[in-house]
DNA sequence: CTTATTTCTTGAACTACTTCATATTTATTG
DNA sequence: CAATAAATATGAAGTAGTTCAAGAAATAAG
């Protein structure tokens, strides 16, 4: 069962006992979102977290000229969510966009306040969760910095290995800050000159 | 008194009672830092989360090519580390240096996570700043994204206009993803023209 | 208050990456 | 399994931003 899945991830970051993990759980809905379906539309607040059971998610903005610029791809035991839009809950920015068939489990921004509310474990979890996305995207900012549009793409390849072949090339290139046609070249270099 | 400001600060958070105040900032120490003194260097774990009182810091990556790249701007009622390293305690990979003499006040790893354990506000209040800076990035990772290094200068212009007049031109320009020769005719454009 | 050091400025040549346009390949749909 | 759409590939021309070099201005230090 999906729920599983989440519990036993939430116990990789704080122990909990057979109550307390069904607690958790019970507040999460699970729902099942198809290719190319949005979870999340600009003007439209970000009323869930979302746990990736199963599939893939992009989320990325939309610029004046028409550009999309990918913020965060997110697989099978990864979170989701325009961040600001969820933790402030002022109108979303950004697309939230499935890139296969998946499964989620979604809890609402109300009922994680409770939960963090009731037991001083839950909260130390998205604590937990909240400082390991903020190294996390720490890390990329300096990457972004001090790596030339290769190097990027080939710290993506090496830390990443099992995204690269599940997302879309035009979308790893906005993420990773290129033009597909860019990443095109790099990708089809090496293998031109053998 | 310094530790006066630290208590205003986590009350804007959560609400605390003198008692809970006082335990709070006891576990922080005041220190004085000249202007070009490291608090961060990389090989060396980052021991401490820093609240700055008074003064200005930046934290940098240094790259292979000699380079500095700015992560972070922190004055008055910030916080700086290197936060991979501090929350992993995993040898740094940044400087973190004085801009101007600053006072700061600093909480060992070990006794945050006393503090976290000890009092679930505690523990809530990490997970908020957590939670902001997570917000805080999204948003600069966007800006990075989808902006020309002009427009990426002006929204820092009318977002922190007070640290404009604090930080050196090439810790700016670094800290924007630029040259500081670029920033500089960026700067100068407006004005020679008239 | 003079000298040394650091930061900022400006020009000119350069390059990493983009843009545009079109062809090719791969996926999707009836 | 055709037909249509979506994603990728590739050439050629363009440009935003870099690099290098050298001078001017501002800060720091004796």
């Amino acid at each position: 069962m999906s729920k599983d899945q989440l519990i036993s991830y939430v116990k990789k970051f704080v122990p909990l006992d057979d109550i307390e993990a069904k607690q958790f759980v019970s507040n999460f809905e699970e729902v099942n979102v198809k290719k190319r379906q949005f979870i999340v539309q600009p003007n439209f607040t970000n009323k869930h977290r979302v746990f990736v059971v199963k599939g893939a998610f992009r989320s990325y903005a939309l610029a004046p000229d028409g550009q999309e610029h990918t913020l965060q791809f997110a697989i099978e035991n990864w979170w989701v969510s325009d961040f600001n839009s969820y933790i402030y809950q002022h109108p979303s920015t950004l697309f939230i966009v499935a890139l296969e068939d998946s499964t989620i489990l979604q809890i609402e921004f109300n009922k994680e306040q409770e939960l963090k509310k009731v037991n001083h474990k839950f909260e130390t979890f998205f604590r937990i969760m909240a400082e390991k996305g903020l190294a996390f995207e720490h890390r990329r900012i300096v990457i972004n910095l001090t790596h030339s549009a290769e190097e990027r793409y080939q710290n993506f390849l090496s830390n990443f290995p099992n995204f690269v072949q599940r997302v879309p090339q035009y979308a790893l290139a906005s993420y990773l800050g290129m033009t597909t046609e860019f990443l095109s070249r790099i990708r089809n270099k090496r293998a031109k000159k053998s």
